[in-house]
This record gives structure tokens, sequence and C-alpha cells, in this order.
DNA sequence: CGCCAGGTTGATTTCGCTCAAGCAATGTGG
DNA sequence: CCACATTGCTTGAGCGAAATCAACCTGGCG
């Protein structure tokens, strides 16, 4: 499925940056590649390739092998991993800044993992041969992804520690926590509305439980007054009180 | 792969402090510390300490902040993370070769986890701000450091599958599968003997389930003849029945 | 229109957790 | 050296949460 290729002029766009360049990037500060000096900056500038992708899309597959990295410049990814069965889930969400495909990029093996678009993106393709050019003269960059992958790590191994010793719930409740800060569109008092780019099915396979599971869990918070979800937007009435379901952690 | 890292009997202590250089160590090619130029290696010499230490012994508790990195140099070390009930749950192991506490050190945030000795080990600490120096005049080094990270990483969100689409007896098999490689003490024809440097409870940890599931799992897997537990060393007839237990993964 | 994927709901089962007791090995103080 | 506590492991009984199986509903789409 291939999306527009808007070089030159301005389209209809998620986001309207007319400017392909990594000068003009709004996320590139939050990026590992902001360190850059402007001779690196240039270089990825002249080979890179940037892309409109709307949801569905797919920018790899997981055994693919990889061709190089993908710096998400707006929108959101979706990282999923094929179980046995054949159906694939959820297991990340790369956000603008993030850059995906460098694991297998690092390791010269195939994808590990899909990347799926879950919300209109655009995404700069880095070939392989100047990413690791670039990375080798450049310590602080490869340092920033390195901190960034440990975090990751830490992020995982709770997720897996709370797998084992909260139920439902509680992982549920620390799920829409998370999501809280990037999907909340609004928030006042202690109300709150989420705009979840979600399917059931992804916010079940992201705790870990199969979608029935998931439906009752999601009738209970309704049942208790907590969350109310509608499709994918979910209401908050008491933020505190849904919050208050997550034991300490940490 | 040879399971054996140390060749010296047991009781005596692992190596006396002869050669404490970093030429000298066993280790060194299987660390990421490996392509250092010999200045860099003169200066790690310089202000490490290299110390042995005794199963039990703790290299760093859990919300210390961390000072250093600890560079292994043999032995076995358990890294464990607090759950909120107080007991503590073995989270990954760290071999001969493997840099522990980086994480936490490139954050520069206190310690996630705790680092405890299950092996007698050697251990050598380089202190942060050298640490700090040599990684950034080195971008392979980091390079080396991520790429270790990443394979974790993989590691944990495939653990966090099998979890949620696994039952016990296929972990079971899996963490046997995973640690032949490293504990394998004798290994002709199909059968295989293991000597496992864990108790039942960290092993239990490591699948996510409780001590009593263990036992009961390890009771089941003794009847069907598969794999026969005496304390820490495990017994299996017949290696490739066993590990026909495990599905079909990655 | 019929088809199909995604979602909800209900009935049933099963796997692993909880609670509790017993046991062996180790340690400790009298 | 023995009585006793402690810790790690095993086993049993019962329960409960989530998986499974199955039906049905909905909206989107060819």
């Amino acid at each position: 499925m291939t999306a527009k290729d808007d070089s030159a002029p301005p389209r209809t766009d998620p986001s309207p940056d007319q400017h392909a360049g990594c000068a003009f990037c709004q996320a590139r500060e939050r990026t590992e590649w902001c360190g850059l000096d402007r001779a690196d900056v240039k270089t990825i500038d002249e080979v890179k390739s940037a892309r409109t992708y709307m949801p569905g899309d797919v920018l790899y597959h997981q055994g693919d092998s990889c061709a190089g990295v993908y710096c998400v410049r707006a929108g959101l990814i979706g990282l999923r991993k094929l179980d046995h069965d054949g159906n694939s889930a959820l297991v990340r969400l790369a956000y603008a800044g993030d850059t995906i495909g460098y694991r297998s990029f690092l390791a010269g093996e195939t994808h590990h993992l899909s990347a799926e678009v879950l919300k209109p993106s655009r995404v700069c393709f880095i070939e392989q041969a100047t990413a690791r050019r670039i990375l080798e003269g450049n310590p602080a960059l490869g340092l920033r992804f390195l901190r960034h992958a440990t975090r990751d790590l830490d992020d995982a191994e709770d997720k897996f520690l709370q797998s084992t010793n909260s139920d439902i719930r509680m992982r549920m409740a620390h799920l829409l926590f998370i999501l809280k800060d990037r999907f909340a569109t609004e928030n006042k008092d202690g109300r709150m509305t989420l705009e979840l780019p979600l399917s059931r099915q992804d916010m079940a396979a992201m705790i870990g439980v199969r979608p029935e599971t998931m439906s009752r869990a999601i009738r209970k918070l309704e049942d208790d007054g907590l969350a109310f979800f509608s499709g994918r937007t979910v209401r908050v009435p008491d933020t505190a009180a849904l919050f208050a379901e997550i034991e300490f952690e940490h």
C-alpha cells in the first residue's frame, strides 16, 4: 500500500510541515539525532526519504531484512510481534521523535517486529550505510540510543513483573495511566478524556490478555463508574479514583 | 560452546589476585570493552578495583546511587528486582564478560535492580568518571553496549509474550533450554546433566510463577520422565524429548 | 444484499494462586 | 549435644480469575 510522496508542494497532510529538511523537523529535539553537527544533518537530508503514511500501512514486516532505520517525524507507529498462532500482538508504540528499526539494524538481523502505522504519520527513512557512518562518527548519538534502549528494557521488565502479580483491573488502570500522557485530549478538574488510537485487541495484547477478558474488564470499570469506553474514546470522570487502582510500584 | 568458564576447583577462591590487569582477563574478549586501545586499558587498570565475591554477596542494592559499572571477570551474578511484597524476584543473570550497572550509570539514576553474587565471582569496578570518559571517546564501545541492550530487550519482550500464551511446562522447558548453554556439565548422546546455581524460588521468578507452582511443574516433568531434579542438579535422560515440549517459536 | 472482522456476552473449564500443613537441612543458643 | 527456630521445598485442598468455546451483534465493504 503506497501513500503519496510529497517531495515538493504541500498537501493536505497530517503534519503540515512544508519543509522536508531535518532542520525544520518539529520532532528533532526529541529524537536521538538532535546533537548532530550541520554536516551530518545535511548528509541525512540528502539521502533520507520522507513519506507520509496512513493507518494500516506497514513500514516493515517481521522477518524482512533490515534496510535502514525509520525516524518518526509525526504520528504514531505500532510495533507488533507475531505470536505462534499467526495473529500479531502489539508490543510497543513509537511516537514522534522515536527512531525504529535500529535494533535489527545494529544486530544486522532481520526485523523481529512489524511496524504498522496507527495514526497518519510522517516518517523518514535513513538507509543503512549512511546511518552506520553517522553512528560511528558520533559517540553521543549511540549513547542516546543506548539510553533509550535501556529505558525500554526497564519498562519491559516491569511489564513482566506486573503481569505476574497484578490483576487485570490494575494493569488496565496502569495502561491508561501510561497512555494518558500522550492521548489525553481534555483534562480539567478531575475529569479526563482519552482518544486512543488502539483497537480492543491491541489494548488486550498490551497487557497480555485475551480480547474477551479485556471486554469484561472494561465492563467492570464502567460498572464501577471509573471509566467509560465508547469506541476508542475513554471518559474518566475522576482521574484520581481510577489511578488509585494502581498500587505503589516503581 | 563450553559450559565452564572457571577451570579451578569450586572450593578454592576463584582467583587470587596476582593478575589483576585487564590484559590478563580471560573474559575480556567476551566483554564490550574488548576493542579498547592500549591507553584506555591502562587507564582502566589504574582506576579499577577488582575483588572476589562469594555467593550471597551483594554488589549493589536496588535504590543505591550508582557509583560506576561492574565488569564480571568470572563467576555469576543475579540481578533482582524487589516486587511490592518485599521479596525479590530474579530478573536476569550476568555471566563472565558481562558489564552490569551500566543502565543506571547511563541514566544517572539509582540502581533499579540489586546485583547478588550467585557463584564465586571475580568482579572489577570501574568508577563513574572514568567509565564516562572512555565511553565518550569510543563510539564502538557504546555501540557494543547498545547491541547488548537491544538483545536483552528482545529477550524481555519474548518472555512477556511467552508468559501469556505458553503454559508453565513449556516455559519450564524453555528455561532449561536457555540454561543448558551455560550450565550443562555433561552432554552425551541424548542425555544431559545440568548444575544450576539457582534456588527453586529463583527459577520460579524467572518464568513468572509461584514457588509452589514450580514445585508441581517439576513433579510433572519427573512423572513424565523428562527431567529429574535433585537439589540443584537436573538430569535429563532425553534432551530432544524435553525440548520437544517447546512449540515453534521465533 | 451477504459477508466478514471486531467486539460483546454467556457458559464452562482449567490452570495457577492462596492458604495451610508437613518436612528436611541448617543454624543457634543454652 | 540437644531443643528449638528458621528457611527452603514439597504437597494437598479449595478457590478464583482468566482462558476457552460458542453465540450473537454491529458496522463496514465488496
